[in-house]
DNA sequence: TAGCCTATGTATAACCT
DNA sequence: TAGGTTATACATAGGCT
């Protein structure tokens, strides 16, 4: 598109690169949300560009409950491949990819046991310091009563 | 685009959005494929039609580590945003961004249990089956053996 | 449902600011 | 790095099969 026809491959040129980056994420996010709203579809489109950085596009604007239905969906799939596995009994054949799929998901596990732990100790941590703080002004407190008292 | 505007809204006719649907939907996908080797990006991309089918694209084709690399930004996410709570204390504005977050991973680590708890019942099921038929096969041999020794 | 056709609307590469 | 301009290439609406 524009002034001459483009290669399908990495543009070397960094500058370039970064340019034609920014304007076609732009337009892509624009594409989904219009397939989106005039197809009544539901969108999710995560784009990390070259340097890490995350751009990301969802219909009602809530990425979760898209990944957790991409989860469902995948989940169901699973289902029904192993049905057919215990069913047919091909299980060399499925293995490899049922193996991979079980892989990532205890890896998502991992992830969300860090999470869960990472959160709890936040959690403590901060209990911890209102406990700090509470005993702090309870001594404080007694402290002034001790005072009020011996005055 | 084509022959007369579009307006951004519900393609009323099922028909027309159904086509629609398929044709933006290739458009979108080589789209996102063309920034992907174009720019050097990785890119995630789910579309759900609204009869419920997926159909997903991904760099490399890969998206189980996009979808965990999404979830270590949001994790990265959230780990900023819990240390600006600590550092300001600005408990209420975040707490419910946070709290929906933490739901919905809840929810995934829950789907995730649930699919670990289902492979291992799978296997222990199949694990099951092979000790019966290595009953039967055990109570076969020792049945010819005596055959054998009779005869 | 998918594929081809064609007029037309859009996206965007290269360039400039 | 972002935003504007313009010439082109591309995507696609509506129609037909």
């Amino acid at each position: 598109m524009g002034r001459g026809r483009v290669q399908l491959k990495r543009i070397e040129n960094k500058i370039n690169r970064q340019v034609t980056f920014s304007k076609r994420r732009s337009g892509l996010l624009k594409k989904a949300h219009e397939i989106s709203v005039l197809c009544d579809a539901q969108v999710a489109l995560m784009v990390f560009s070259s340097k890490g950085k995350l751009f990301e596009y969802a219909t009602e604007s809530c990425m979760e409950r898209i990944l957790e239905r991409y989860e469902r969906y995948s989940f169901t799939e699973i289902q029904c491949a192993t049905d057919e596995i215990q069913q047919n009994g091909n299980w060399t054949w499925e293995h490899a990819k049922l193996k991979a799929r079980m892989e990532t998901l205890q890896r998502n596990l991992r992830i969300n046991l860090w999470l869960n732990q990472f959160l709890s100790f936040r959690k403590r941590t901060k209990n911890c310091k209102n406990r700090i703080t509470y005993l702090q002004r309870r001594r404080r407190r007694k402290l002034m009563w001790s005072r009020h008292i011996g005055s």
